[in-house]
DNA sequence: GCGAAGGCATAGCCTTGGTCTATAACTTTG
DNA sequence: CAAAGTTATAGACCAAGGCTATGCCTTCGC
């Protein structure tokens, strides 16, 4: 089948009628109807049955009306895409970004780079680190920015700056020393752990078996919205990085810095053989201004 | 973008090669490059850069690959969807059915109809008792087959027998009397729950709470192969429909009558004015023939 | 360094899918 | 019974997409 036919039986099945569908795609009736009748021909089935010069569908065009509607719907999308493609004046980079940076760390690098070039277009999608790197050797996206730089051959890492693992705790919660906290602290608190947390969760695991320090998990959640909601609602403790802190609407919780800090790579990662180097070089310096100027400020 | 051209840059970007792509497709290499060279035109931006003699994707095309894809195995489904109608003889049914049907009842069924007529074609997808009606009204199937009846003025519902819902428990569960078990036995006792479970859950959640049996509910699982699993373990007791019991294929567990049984109604519904009602008709009777059976050769 | 092989593009020709206008036939409705 | 709705057919036309033949450019092997 044509697109144009199944654009045509896609409109003719919604509307009922062939005159309709006409009027809703702007072309004569006679031509609605010569194309479905071609398109019957070619299937070798009829669609509608012609009943008192109206139609009915066929139980073979509900089956197949099943499917259309799909790949109609997957069409108009693309068409929209190749509207904004052509649209476009300066360059376009498509993120991909971690959860926890996607609403603090990259909006401000996004807003900066927009100033220097207010051209440029963006597309943002959040990932989470293991699906980082199938998604740049897929070419769904243009540069990841996640924790750690564990690449692959086709593609290169860079480090932007740091991330700092805070603790974070309800207001008022007691036994908090004034200035920076020993990671000790968590063994045996009531904590809230993260659930698919990637490099930050193994690095903080990995650092409390060091030292055996055992925290009390007593909610493992799946998003750290939720982790932090727990947090000011007094449910107990959790450990989080800077970005996830920063972003967070929630008042009632305080953050501390540890005595031995706990600190992760920012890295942007993209692919070796890109088809607009310059464009990605550009972006890199920025982001790295931007998180440098963050991380300073943000002390 | 016609669905030619789709199909064309689909296979030039995967072969990253003109003339390959021509192979592929059995058509000429002019062709493609024709084709090809027509679609960037009317999108107005290149799809590849021509270096050398040879072609490179742009990031526009990365960009649409990403779409094209997904569009293109639809397609492919699409088209396979229109040579089975096609090579169709007889009536074809698409069954929407419980996971707990889909195992034992609905196979016997469909073999039973087979042999009555070879030509006819079958189509089974399992629903939740929630899908099921509006599966029905978008003619996404044609029969469906679940508990309960509560229809929808444009369904038309008929009762084909009944379900008896059992006590699964461990080979050699304790306390288990020899012939029938009263209901107040799953009080206090290690239940093995069903989320989502539907008219059955309904069911059983009502006739214990009118009894004030509160069983310990220490597992929730999703799918009832889990639940039997358990129970086979030996982790505690579940309660489970005749056929999900039937189908299981754990040897570790016993199943057991109420005192008072809990009977459910097995209803199919079908839309009321669907194109091929003695199709319909003649598969509710064969249903309505084989359920009675089975209830009947199963105690 | 030159010929062979393989890649892409162009030219010219043909088929067919899809558009239009004009018109006919049939149903339902006032 | 006419009016207004529906679908179907006829004939003309254009563009999409297929083919063969050919030319040009790169790369590779001798």
């Amino acid at each position: 089948m044509r697109l144009r036919q199944i654009e045509i039986f896609y409109h003719v099945y919604r509307e009922g009628s062939i005159s309709s569908a006409a009027r809703e795609l702007h072309v004569s009736q006679p031509s609605v109807s010569k194309v479905l009748r071609y398109a019957e021909d070619q299937l070798g089935f009829a669609l509608f049955r012609r009943e008192k010069g109206r139609l009915f569908a066929t139980p073979a065009a509900d089956e197949l009306f099943v499917e259309i509607e799909d790949i109609y719907n997957r069409i108009s999308a693309f068409d929209r895409t190749t509207q904004n493609i052509r649209k476009r004046k300066g360059g376009h980079i498509r993120f991909g970004v971690l959860p926890s940076l996607s609403l603090d760390l990259l909006p401000e690098c996004i807003a900066t780079m927009r100033l220097a070039d207010p051209e440029m277009s963006f597309e943002v999608t959040t990932l989470h680190s293991s699906e980082m790197n199938l998604s740049l050797l897929e070419k769904r996206c243009d540069i990841c920015i996640g924790f750690g730089n564990e690449a692959d051959e086709r593609l290169s890492s860079q480090r932007l700056g740091d991330a700092e693992l805070l603790l974070v705790a309800p207001f008022g919660y007691e036994g908090i020393p004034k200035g920076e906290v020993d990671l000790g602290f968590l063994h045996q608190a009531d904590f809230i752990g993260l659930q698919d947390s990637g490099p930050a969760g193994v690095l903080l695991s990995k650092s409390m078996a060091d030292r055996q320090i055992v925290p009390h998990e007593v909610v493992t959640a799946h998003t750290y919205h939720i982790a932090l909601s727990l947090v000011s609602k007094g449910v107990g403790i959790s450990v989080v990085d800077q970005y996830t802190a920063a972003s967070s609407s929630e008042n009632d919780l305080t953050k501390h810095h540890f005595v031995d800090p706990l600190i992760l790579p920012v890295c942007a990662v993209s692919h070796r053989d890109s088809q607009q180097p310059e464009l990605i070089e550009s972006c890199l310096i920025a982001l790295s201004k931007v998180v440098k100027l963050m991380s300073s400020s943000q002390n």
